[in-house]
RNA sequence: GCCGGGAUGGCGGAAUCGGUAGACGCAGCGGACUCAAAAUCCGCCGCUGGAAACAGUGUGGGGGUUCGACUCCCCCUCCCGGCACCA
């Protein structure tokens, strides 16, 4: 940086090519930019540092459009900060492990690992004939031994301080095929392949204790003004703080023994605690509540179908017992829970309200979840909606409990006030009636705990972290089950625990179940035969902690070394909004498990976050009568139209068949509706497609792919070309200009530096496609501009601008140009352009005039105008005469440099 | 269902703090060039009425605040993302 940019470039070149021809200049500048090593990354602590990262890929087998948009998004950015003087770092790696592998080997029998080094060859090439400027030094694939070994060093150390632990945990079971589905895999309730219904079962599995770091992971969401505040909002909600009222309802059962029921593990952090039934805990039937204010509403209570007192209930009823087994259908998936039926039948158990000694029913509901909470709650019709529709459909009574003033209460119809906690005021409550919310929920809990029977309580909605995967293609959990020593952690010196790579799964459980070779082994504690685990790593571990490994990616001794304090944390992360919760979150838990480990020294990974927009496309599918449903890309796929020209459905060109159409949702894999930028890069170049991505829609907006508008960008890269091809010779042999320009020509210079002015603020809110705009516009005004004397430095200025604006976004035609017209030899190494306040300035401003508000002319005025100039104008005008006709303005707004509106 | 976001011409979108709605493109229409086509260039282009000047109307729907609302407030509809085993 510092040494001049504009000046007379010595080398003459040969004529300049009059046709834009794409990918002769795209192939020169990526050879230059790789004999140079222009993007390798260096620690450099004399510069700022801007590390920019974009989500890596799961190599799927070919980008799609979303990437285009996630990639050049983040290579916008990449390319501004080092035109801004920046030391940038912006790696590329592989989220490697994953499902598709499993399923692509399924359909064409080919071992996951090969599959997926095939597909990041090949995608790998694409990404490179965009031109991205990726440091590929330090690429990573998070199947390879030496990148997951750290999955697993972690995970022990994790194991160590207990933060990693064992439960029970629900998984849909496929009973036809004898395995364990992804949520993904569950289609209405039944396995994808099989068509069977899903069942839910218990199994031991590994845990993250991520919810001992609920109250930091919400707490320094403020630590972070560059995240969007709506993915804050999100984390925030998915953390879910909640204060309210643990307490328990008394009960006596017939039973033999005097049965004692353990509380069921709350959804707090570690197992066990609270198991074994505590003195305290007998016949009590717990519950935790926000709205503690009505427990003078409760007229039943509902526990899970898992619920101890479920089971119990269960033993000597025959009804319920089927009724607790038919809940055990279905997936688990939260949707699902919350938008199926809602389905109950009473227990025959009734236990005592604690403060009225009122007896209550105890019924099993479907809708109660027993991994939330303690597993049951307290219903109050009155004031639920949920509770009020359970109630009617099984006529359970209901009783007002909260009023509101002016609103009339209703035991049939749900009305949003009768759940308001602002307004509602405590009726049919005894010694509550007339407290608000906060008044009423201290004194109950005040009265719970003096009986012993409850207290204030802070609970979360975040649950830990499930980790085990009954599945092949993934990071191998360190762990070894012998008969003697039970489970047992590979020591370190053993690491990695290598997944053997030449397996083909064949969807019936897990194929590492079979391998002897990976099974048998040694137990580290006491000698004798063994068995490995075979339960593999959540993918979400792989991607919790890439970010960091990039900046000691070569290095095979450590996780992390100190290189990270030099580029970490990430300045810009950019990826897909889709990830505002699970891999957003798991990486700052991540982070702050490194953290205490000493590993790392930052709380938080990324500093600023840009969540781009979804790139959706038509989904297609034919789902038949048994067996697996499938998608059909829409390329495949016609529509067709009825007379009117409105669409009636659409068939498969192959067979011309009907498909049914699954409406529109983001391109992905599972969905076949992804659209591949290859043919667009090949008809059009990287540059081109580069332009009409982001021209497209600003990043953080959702995205209707359609092609239609490519065109144009191409025939601005064109129209740039030519315009600069013939002023070539005019640029090189041109002068700087004046300071100060007079006439025609200084309009058009104003007008570059003020869409100069207003593209770098664009930048700022990443806004790309305005910026795209700006320079366009630039185009059309030195296209438009008169030809005199001055005109061939004003082409000269008016270009370097230009090339530099758009170079970001178009860097190869940019870096081409800019060495043809002279400027210098790489466009990279030159500074950032800023607006000239002389050429901004002007001696006259346009003021819109308007009545009442409505725009009727305009005036002109100086720039210097005072306010009472303006208004006397105004009034002057012609136009503002015809609608006073001769009566006073009421009143006269003067909005400086903007407008004047006259009321009459 | 719950949480988050969105809706502006035929289409993608612009409008920075409440101040000219529709920038910049695409498509379309008309014209120039051409034997013709492609490419390129010039002009028109929200809707209604009007020959025009111009007037009315218009930012998913309904209401409100304001001199003035795409923008702020209340209610509603539809679409998209997430919901813990797709990544």
């Amino acid at each position: 940086m510092g040494r001049s940019i504009i000046g007379p470039f010595q080398i003459q070149p040969r004529p300049m090519q009059e046709k834009y021809a794409p990918a002769e200049i795209e192939r020169a500048a990526q050879q230059h930019w790789e004999s140079t090593a222009a993007f390798r990354a260096v620690e450099d602590a004399t510069r700022p540092k801007y590390y920019c990262l974009s989500m890596f890929p799961y190599p799927s087998g070919k980008l799609h459009m979303g990437h285009v948009r996630n990639y050049t998004i983040g290579d916008v950015l990449t390319r501004y900060h080092r035109m801004r003087g920046f030391n940038v770092l912006q790696p590329m790696g592989w989220d490697a492990f994953g499902l598709p592998a499993e399923n692509a080997a399924m359909a064409n029998a080919v071992p996951p690992a090969q599959w997926t080094y095939d597909n990041i060859a090949y995608m790998k090439q694409q990404l490179r004939s965009l031109g991205f400027a990726i440091d590929w030094t330090r690429e990573l694939a998070t199947c390879r031994p030496e990148y997951y070994k750290w999955n697993q060093w972690l995970f022990l150390r994790m194991l160590e301080k207990g933060l990693a632990y064992q439960k029970t945990g629900v998984v849909n079971w496929d009973p036809v095929d004898q395995t364990v589905l992804a949520n993904e895999q569950v289609i209405d309730g039944r396995g994808w392949r099989t068509g069977a219904v899903v069942e839910k079962r218990e199994i031991p599995m590994y845990y993250l204790a991520i919810t001992q770091y609920a109250e930091e992971l919400l707490a320094s969401l403020d630590a972070l003004p560059g995240w969007p505040e709506r993915v804050k909002t999100m984390q925030a909600n998915w953390i879910g703080k909640s204060y309210g009222v643990r307490f328990a309802f008394p009960y006596e059962l017939p039973a033999p023994g005097g049965t004692t029921l353990p509380s069921p593990a709350s959804g707090r952090g570690t197992e066990g605690e609270g198991s074994g039934g505590q003195e305290t805990e007998k016949g009590l039937l717990w519950v935790f509540t926000t709205r503690a204010d009505t427990i003078m509403g409760v007229t039943f209570c509902a526990v899970a179908a898992e619920h101890p007192l479920a089971a119990r209930a269960a033993r000597d009823n025959p009804a319920l017992a089927a009724f607790v087994e038919e809940c055990k259908h279905g997936s688990v998936m939260e949707a699902d829970m919350a938008t199926m039926e809602k389905k109950g039948m009473p227990t025959g158990i009734c236990v005592s309200h604690p403060l009225t000694g009122e007896r209550i029913p105890v019924w099993v509901g479907n809708y109660v979840l027993m991994g939330y909470g303690e597993g049951a709650v307290m219903a109050v019709p009155g004031h639920d909606e949920r509770d009020l529709h359970f109630a009617r459909k099984y006529g359970l009574p209901v009783k007002q409990v909260i009023e509101v003033p002016g609103k009339t209460f209703s035991a049939e119809a749900w009305q949003e006030w009768q759940a308001d906690k602002e307004a509602g005021r405590c009726v049919n409550s005894g010694k509550y009636d007339g407290l608000g919310y906060r008044q009423a929920v201290d004194a109950i809990a005040a009265d719970l705990k003096a009986k012993g029977l409850g207290d204030k309580q802070v609970i979360w909605r975040l649950r830990d972290w499930g980790i085990s995967r009954q599945r092949y293609w993934g990071c191998p959990i360190p762990l070894i089950h012998c008969e003697k020593c039970g489970t047992v952690p590979v020591p370190d010196e053993q690491l990695p625990v290598v997944l053997p790579e030449d397996c083909v799964p064949d969807g019936s459980g897990n194929p590492l179940a079979r391998r002897a070779d990976f099974l048998d082994c040694a137990c580290p504690k006491c000698g004798a035969r063994a068995r490995r685990e075979t339960d593999t790593m959540d993918t979400f571990v792989d991607s919790s902690w890439y970010y960091s490994r990039y900046a000691s990616a070569d290095n095979a001794g450590a996780m992390v070394d100190e290189r990270v304090k030099y580029w970490l944390p990430v300045d810009q992360y950019i990826g897909g909004i889709e990830h505002a919760i699970l891999h957003l979150l798991y990486s700052r838990f991540w982070t702050k498990v490194m953290r205490d480990l000493g590993l790392v020294s930052f709380d938080e990974p990324f500093s600023r976050l840009l969540t781009q927009g979804m790139v959706l496309n038509e989904i297609f599918f034919r789902k038949p009568a048994s067996g697996r449903i499938s998608y059909f890309n829409p390329a495949e796929v016609e529509p067709k139209f009825d007379d009117k020209g409105n669409r009636i459905g659409a068939v498969l060109r192959a067979d011309g068949a009907p498909v049914e159409s699954g409406g529109i949702g983001t391109m992905s894999k599972s969905k076949n509706n992804g659209v591949d930028p290859q043919a667009l890069i090949e008809q059009y170049g990287a540059d081109t497609a580069r332009f009409f991505m982001m021209f497209a829609s600003p990043p953080e907006q959702t995205l209707e792919w359609s092609d239609s508008g490519v065109d144009g960008s191409y025939r601005f890269l064109k129209r740039l070309w030519a315009f600069a091809a013939g002023a070539r010779e005019a640029v090189r042999a041109a002068p700087a200009l004046p300071a100060r320009l007079d006439g025609a020509l200084a309009a058009v210079r104003r007008d570059i530096h003020l869409n100069l002015k207003q593209a770098n603020y664009d930048f700022q809110k990443f806004q790309y496609n305005t910026v795209a705009s700006a320079a366009m516009k630039m185009l059309n005004a030195l296209e438009r501009a008169p030809k005199d004397a001055d005109y061939p430095a004003l082409a000269r200025e008016g270009l370097s601008i230009l090339l530099r604006l758009l170079s970001p976004i178009t860097p190869h035609i940019c870096h081409h140009l800019w060495r043809e017209l002279g400027f210098g030899e790489d466009i990279l190494h030159a500074p950032w352009p800023e607006p000239l306040e002389a050429a901004l300035a002007q001696d006259e401003v346009e003021l819109v005039l308007q009545v009442n508000g409505k725009l009727r002319g305009a005036i002109r005025v100086p720039a210097a105008a005072a306010k009472e100039q303006i208004e006397a104008a105004a009034l002057a005008a012609e136009t503002a005469q015809k609608y006073l006709e001769g009566r006073p303005a009421k009143k006269v707004v003067v909005v400086p440099g903007r407008l004047v509106n006259i009321v009459v």
